[in-house]
DNA sequence: GTGGTCTAGACCACT
DNA sequence: GTGGTCTAGACCACC
């Protein structure tokens, strides 16, 4: 669980994210129990008040149920799992290509640059 | 100029980086008069100081450099303006690349979304 | 914390200078809590907003750090600290010397000008 | 004529003091002539307003006085020439040992390193 | 309460 | 008209 706390980003919906996150990568699956949110906010070291309002963002969206005196529970809504992922994905390649075609890059110089970075890394790492 | 008045990224840094954006694409060069902060605001439909903020930050960044009275003008400082553009695009692959991998996309997989989704646009566009 | 509202030098960047010299004197220390914008507003009669942009401003060059909803504080960065005072102190000397060399005043005068006056103070006060 | 374009202090002001100090230099003498604003705007890079305004301060407070279709002149007003070097000078002393003041120095250490500085230059120079 | 952004409008120095 | 400071007050996220 990174987050940024500099960022603009709302550290509440960072924390919603990077439940989705841990979800896409099946690292977290329905059923699952979450964190008191008291605990979650000694790990992450954030005030257990803003760990309060994620809880309650991921609640609204569906991701999550609390059953009372038991605990926050990843929900089984097996439709809303499978896009998850699929539509993170999207919208972070859709961010990309509009922000590299903001800086006037064409589509063959974006692949070029990520196939680039990747193999770098892979090399480096 | 692009503006997004919902994002939480503050609108001041959001001008900053469409200035730099701009450059990137070669719409702006070395020299160039840009509008004065009055005249922005009434044409990003922003408060003039919010533009304020946004020139100072790219004066103090060096984007830019003041003329008392005159104006405000792009530098003319070819190393910086020439870092620009592959600054942000490899900022653009880093952040694309973590994000991927925060989904637990392997990079193989990342290029090929890449490459669907600008197919598809091609198409579609 | 003295201002001077008819001074030229913008009160932002005086309250600043303020902290420095008050960092040079010891009366603050690494680590210390300085106040809230609003408290230091009301103390000094500015308008909050003003001492935001002190704030800000000594944030940019490195002298304090911000903690999300607990206050600003110095910043423990021992080099910097100790070079304030010396670098203030250095460049105080150097405009004085410019100042009078300006007046046509030749360097055995000026220290003899001002053990003059540090002497009438002395008897003065 | 030194003129510093990014410091606070208004440029006319700024000019008001230069004339002082080629007084106090005895570069200037009572009864000289001073170029016109226009002649003085082209050799100082400045809008020929700016100048108008010094000199108009400059007539308020008894520097110089205007002859119709003549020019300009240093007013022959011994008793205030006299004291424009020794008040300049004593104004500098002062903001000098305010300034070290305020960064905690003693009145021996502000002795010592004014006299440091000038030694360094005088090898240096 | 704390940092931080935004708006609105006044005032100033300089071109 | 251009950059720039200051005030006043609203609104937001976080502690």
């Amino acid at each position: 669980m990174q987050l940024n706390f500099n960022s603009p980003k709302p550290i509440y919906l960072q924390m919603v994210d990077e439940v989705k996150k841990a979800l896409a990568r099946g690292e977290l699956s329905p059923g699952d129990k979450i964190p008191s949110h008291k605990e979650r906010a000694q790990i992450s070291q954030v005030n257990p008040n803003t760990v309060m309002r994620a809880y309650q963002e991921m609640e609204r969206v569906g991701l999550t149920e609390t059953l009372r005196g038991q605990g926050t529970f990843i929900k089984n809504d097996p439709a809303m799992l499978l896009s998850i992922r699929s539509e993170m994905a999207q919208a972070a390649v859709h961010q990309f290509i509009e922000e590299m075609r903001g800086l006037g890059i064409e589509p063959d110089e974006m692949a070029h640059m990520l196939r680039d970075t990747l193999h770098m890394e892979r090399k480096e790492g």
